[in-house]
DNA sequence: TAGATTGTTAATCGATTAACAATC
DNA sequence: TAGATTGTTAATCGATTAACAATC
């Protein structure tokens, strides 16, 4: 382990895993270096350096042994406990990811939404539905620190501040305005109309090769 | 212009035109490369690279002139018409995104839902929604490149090869599956799941300082 | 003019790729 | 053993940054 890890090396080794997690339920035994760049989309080289980044041993010729680098990387991930995450804001799309089926399978619990109008208040649902006001208490009584923002956009700085001071140290961002990661918070952007604006300018440009070279995606 | 734009060149230049109008809209005049740094998070060195890949003008004491970047920009990025998409899987999220509020706004238009079960057509809703077998024709028809996937995991490559054959060029995929993009199409992929577990990597990995360097994010 | 900012070139940085010795 | 694959180092590539002459 003689490098860091950065970002795009951590986001690998998860995918990493997954793939590796699909395989191992295949019955398969062992992977080598080119399967997993193949699977991923980079080079063999790309995945023999980030697993010798962690120490991750292959055999010379025999490559890696799946279930000592899944329980390895799981290790170093921290996949162990469940996911458990709250939700800000329970209008159209905090709803469609309160009903979102997709989570369970992956582990993922959406404990709790909050939100401030008082109609959509809501004990008895699969996911219930609190004042927004009660959402610090139960962040830190609950020791969640990731959580999910789905509300209007001039309310979304307000209600980041307070999951950060709740203790909330992630946060996956629907309202469409760029919230920026901090040392306290880490934020993943998702705006939705500017994919699809990005899109569009991807497509025209794509057609122009007088002025773009290579736009292939990541 | 002696540089070819890359993809993430494309993206800076559309995002630069969207503080760029708002700038405008709040009755600014000129701008300097290092105020529209500030805004997107990059240096005022890579701002005037940007500019002069695609020839725009600046003066040399008096920055950038809003007006002209704006048009230029417009021009390059070819932000003239609607953004017409069509949407392919009207359950949740397909749903979500049908009401979404903010896609008026931003001049995103859907033109129309598509899907498998027959319960769920509605010609007279708001967007319309029709038989999936239908949108082949709907969009040749009406000349739609960019279409959104939020169909079950099993019916996504399915149905992205049916969206291709018909013309599109770009792809926001909700499902839970990553496709690739090809020449023909540019495919942007939201997982939702793996955000928020990555998410929770970088987290558990930010607090072992032993493992990660650096971990902020673009 | 003096000061400030662009436009562009060269230097730096980091990440990806290639290559190859070690070795199973 | 011979062949194949790892682990690691060096080379390449591209993008970012710094610097500075040109000039408004």
């Amino acid at each position: 382990m003689d490098k860091f890890l950065n970002k795009s090396t951590v986001l690998r080794l998860a995918r990493y895993l997954r793939v590796l997690r699909k395989l191992k339920s295949l019955g398969f035994v062992k992977v080598f270096s080119n399967n997993l760049g193949d699977a991923i989309g980079v080079t063999p080289s790309v995945v023999r350096k980030d697993f010798s980044c962690i120490d991750l041993p292959g055999n010379k010729r025999g490559g890696y042994n799946i279930d000592t680098i899944v329980e390895e990387l799981s290790k170093v991930l921290g996949k162990q406990q469940a996911l458990q995450v709250v939700l800000a804001g329970c209008g159209r799309i905090g709803t469609a990811l309160m009903e979102y089926k997709e989570f369970a399978k992956e582990g993922i619990h959406i404990m709790a939404g909050f939100d401030a109008d008082r109609d959509r208040f809501n004990s008895q649902s699969p996911v219930p539905i609190h004042d927004i006001r009660e959402m610090g208490d139960f962040i830190r009584k609950n020791g969640i620190t990731i959580g999910i923002l789905a509300v209007p956009d001039q309310a979304a700085s307000h209600v980041l501040e307070q999951m950060i001071a709740a203790g909330i140290q992630g946060v996956l961002n629907f309202a469409p305005v760029e919230l920026k990661s901090s040392n306290e918070c880490v934020i993943q952007n998702v705006n939705i109309g500017l994919e699809i604006e990005n899109l569009f300018y991807m497509v025209r440009l794509g057609a122009r090769s007088d002025l773009v070279g290579e736009l292939q995606t990541v």
